[in-house]
DNA sequence: AAATCAAAGTGTATTATAGACACAATTGTA
DNA sequence: TACAATTGTGTCTATAATACACTTTGATTT
C-alpha cells in the first residue's frame, strides 16, 4: 500500500502523461522444467497477486506501451506479444481500491476510474528474463500455471482467455520460438506442447508433424551427458518460422 | 457537415455522456443476391464513407454499446457480434476533423482527441436491416465488398481487418446462420462462403462437408418455382449451431 | 566387462478426411 | 419432345491422422 503522499503523486503524474481510462494487462507465458510459468506481481502488504500492467501515454502507440510495460517487469526487449481482448465491464475494478478512500477523494484517485484494459499475451524464454516488480508490487515472480494465486480485479478472466487464445493459436500457427531456448530437443518441444494443452500426445505423430511443418532445423551434434541416449538438437528455421507465422498451417477451406 | 451550433452542442454533451478515448466501430456483413455486402455511411457534403461507429457511454458495458451503435443503424436487436481487435495509432485521426478547426478550438472539440477504437464485426441478414445514417451521415447504404468507396481515417483496414478474421473464423466454427435467411439451398450457402472465400469450391466436397458438421435440417419440400431442377431447402439446426460455435470444427491437436 | 535401465530414434498398417471427377434426375422453355 | 440449366448423388485417389512396437544408445550398476 502506497503512503498519501505518493498516492497523490502518482496520481498527479498519471493523469498528466497518461490517457484517461485505457489500461493495459500483459499475461506472460514462460516455459521452465515442464511447467508453464505465468509472470505476476505481488501486491504489497496483501496476499493478492496481478497481472503485470500499466497504461498508455498519451501519444504512445498500444503496441509500444505493451512493450515498455513489459520490458520494465522483464528486461527483456522486441517480446513476442499479441493482442487479444479488451476487457470493459463497467464494474471490472469496483471495490479493488477502496483501501484508499480515506487517503484521497475519489474523483481525485485516478484508479478509481473506469479503466478498459488491453490484455496482450506474451510468450518469453523464461530463462532470459529478470522480473522485476512495479511500485506497487512486493515481488515480481513467476508462477506455476497449475498453481496460481488467487488474482485481483478480473485478472483471472483475462488470464484465462489469453490461455484460450494460445490454445487455438496453436492449431494454425508454429509456437515456441519464444519459448524454447535456441536449441533444443523433440522431446522438449513435445513438453511445451503438451503443457500448453494440457495433454499427452504421441512422441511419434508429434515429431513427424512437427517435422512437416519444415520449421526445425537439426542440428549435427546430439546433446550429451544425459543419463540415456543423446537426443537431437533442433533449432527453429527462422525463415520458415516466420513464414509459418503470417500464412498459417492449414488450409481449412 | 454540421453548423457551429451543432458541432458545439454535439461536444457538450459527448463530454458529459461518453467515456474519453474510446470509440467503437464495427464492420457490418451482409449477404445478397451472391454478393457480400458491407454497411457503410456516407459523409454529408463529401464523397467519402466510414463504418457505423460510436462512443461508449460511460457506464455502458462495450458489447452493449456496439449492440446499441448498430441497433441505430441496421434496426436490429440480438446481432452476432464479435470483437476483433483494438485500433489505437496515435495518428490514427490526425486531420480528419481539420474542416471544423475555425468553428471550435481544437482541445473544445471532442472528435480532435485521440481515440483507440475498437472493432466489431457483425454479420446479419441483409433483408432484414433498415440502414439508417446518423447526424454526420447524409445515408447510411450497403456497399458491394468488392467495390468499396474509399474509407475515411483507417477504417480501410478495420475493415480488411475484419475480413481476415471473419475468413480465418470460417476454419473452426460455423458460420451463416446470421446470413442467410431462415431455409436455404446448399447451393446458396456455398455461395455464401465462396463469396467470404473469394474463391470456387467443389459443390460435392462442400455438401459433404458441410453435411459432416451435422448442422443443417434438410426440409422435406423442396424449392418450387425455379427455372431447373428443385434444390432441397435446408434451415439451420440450432442446437448444434451453437454447440459447433463454442467447440469448434477441428480439434487440430 | 557385462547386464540393465531409461529415454530416444524410427516405420508401418489402418483409418479418416480432403480432393478430383462424371453421370443421372428434374424442371421450364423452345 | 428435345434442350438447357441446375441440382442431386457416388466413387476413386491421395493425403493426413492415428495407433502401435521394436531397436538403438549411453550411463549406471554389479
Amino acid at each position: 500500500m502506497l503512503t498519501e503522499k505518493e498516492l497523490k503523486e502518482y496520481c498527479a503524474g498519471a493523469r498528466e502523461n497518461y490517457l484517461a481510462h485505457i489500461s493495459i494487462d500483459c499475461v506472460v507465458f514462460g516455459f521452465h522444467e515442464g511447467l508453464m510459468k505465468v509472470l505476476l506481481l505481488e501486491v504489497k502488504d496483501e496476499g493478492e497477486w496481478y497481472l503485470p500492467g500499466g497504461f498508455l501515454l498519451k501519444k504512445e502507440p498500444i503496441e509500444m506501451a505493451a512493450n515498455r510495460i513489459l520490458k520494465e517487469r522483464t528486461g527483456l526487449d522486441e517480446i513476442f506479444l499479441q493482442q487479444f481482448h479488451v476487457f470493459g465491464d463497467p464494474d471490472r475494478s469496483k471495490q479493488h481500491f477502496d483501501m484508499y478512500k480515506d487517503m484521497i477523494a475519489p474523483e481525485e484517485n485516478w484508479f478509481t476510474n473506469r479503466f478498459l484494459t488491453i490484455g496482450y499475451y506474451a510468450l518469453v524464454d523464461f530463462c532470459e528474463t529478470n522480473p522485476a516488480p512495479d511500485q506497487f508490487a512486493a515481488k515480481c515472480s513467476w508462477r506455476d500455471l497449475n498453481d496460481l494465486p488467487e488474482l485481483k480485479l478480473d485478472h483471472a478472466l483475462i488470464l484465462k482467455t489469453a490461455l484460450d487464445t494460445l490454445r487455438l493459436q496453436l492449431n494454425y500457427q508454429p509456437i515456441g520460438y519464444n519459448l524454447m531456448p535456441k536449441e533444443f530437443t523433440m522431446p522438449e518441444l513435445q513438453k511445451l506442447y503438451e503443457t500448453i494443452l494440457d495433454k499427452k500426445l504421441d512422441r511419434r505423430n508429434f515429431q513427424r508433424r512437427m517435422l512437416g511443418f519444415s520449421i526445425l532445423t537439426r542440428s549435427d551434434q546430439p546433446r550429451k551427458g544425459g543419463a540415456h541416449k543423446a537426443p537431437y538438437l533442433y533449432s527453429f528455421d527462422l525463415e520458415n518460422y516466420k513464414a509459418a507465422l503470417t500464412e498459417g498451417f492449414k488450409g481449412g477451406w
